[in-house]
DNA sequence: CAAATACTAAGGTGTTTACCTAAGTATTGC
DNA sequence: GCAATACTTAGGTAAACACCTTAGTATTTG
């Protein structure tokens, strides 16, 4: 059980949150991910679905590894990303900590919405 | 209920989480979702807090509403902005699923672990 | 060893982003 | 009514992005 787990305050984080989000936003990235989750796979073969430069590409898979998402490791002239789970779980503690937040905040507008009815029933 | 083909994305509008990751990826923005997460607030309250001309905080609140994150009304001069739990959801649901893929690949993994030592210790 | 393969580096282009200032337009309070 | 308030509009800039092409460098493979 390899837990990169520090009690943290969730709430806010650094510049490295940013970065995370950054690269979920593009639909390229997104889809290497999904694909990574399934097994280790070669930049070729990762490049092969998309219709675009290679260079342009491969920009996009730095980009994952630059904010932790991938890693990735050369054998020979052949170089495997994997997925490195880790940093997903910062974005989506923040998400799980904002959802916990609103459903908070709703929760407290429906005690004030009860006590009003509670008050107009008197 | 068509199962997507395991080459496809799993996700579904990927222009729509596009905008909503790329929204979260500042971090004025995300400290706005944060704050409006206690209760809805006028513009000039939540821009007090943030050092940029209002003009440029505005900006950033367009972009919240723009991808449905928050919604805003106008009363008098006044417009106050508030959650929109809604669409934080879809972005919360990508990484759901983006987990409950890759933790299926590292029981995989396990798996794989344990019949490799069965087979050693035969 | 030559050719094919799998990236990698370098540099260029058009668009979007994240800020700015200056100058508006409605509303509201005195 | 006039001034203060609360945004809004318009426009401008520098840096980052997402692509591209062309030309490398290592590594296999036949």
């Amino acid at each position: 059980m390899s837990k990169v787990r520090p009690d943290a305050p969730v709430t806010a984080e650094p510049a490295m949150i940013d970065g995370i989000f950054r690269a979920l936003a593009d639909p390229t990235r997104r889809n290497v991910l999904e694909r990574l989750s399934e097994r280790p796979t070669s930049v070729s073969e990762l490049a092969a679905k998309h219709a675009m430069a290679l260079p342009s590409f491969v920009e996009h898979l730095k980009i994952l590894e630059s904010c932790g998402l991938v890693s990735s490791r050369k054998v020979g002239r052949v170089r495997t990303y994997s997925l490195a789970p880790d940093r997903l779980r910062l974005a989506e503690d923040w998400l799980g900590t904002q959802r916990r937040l609103w459903e908070g905040r709703l929760d407290r507008m429906d005690d004030y919405l009860l006590r009003l009815k509670m008050e107009e029933n008197r």
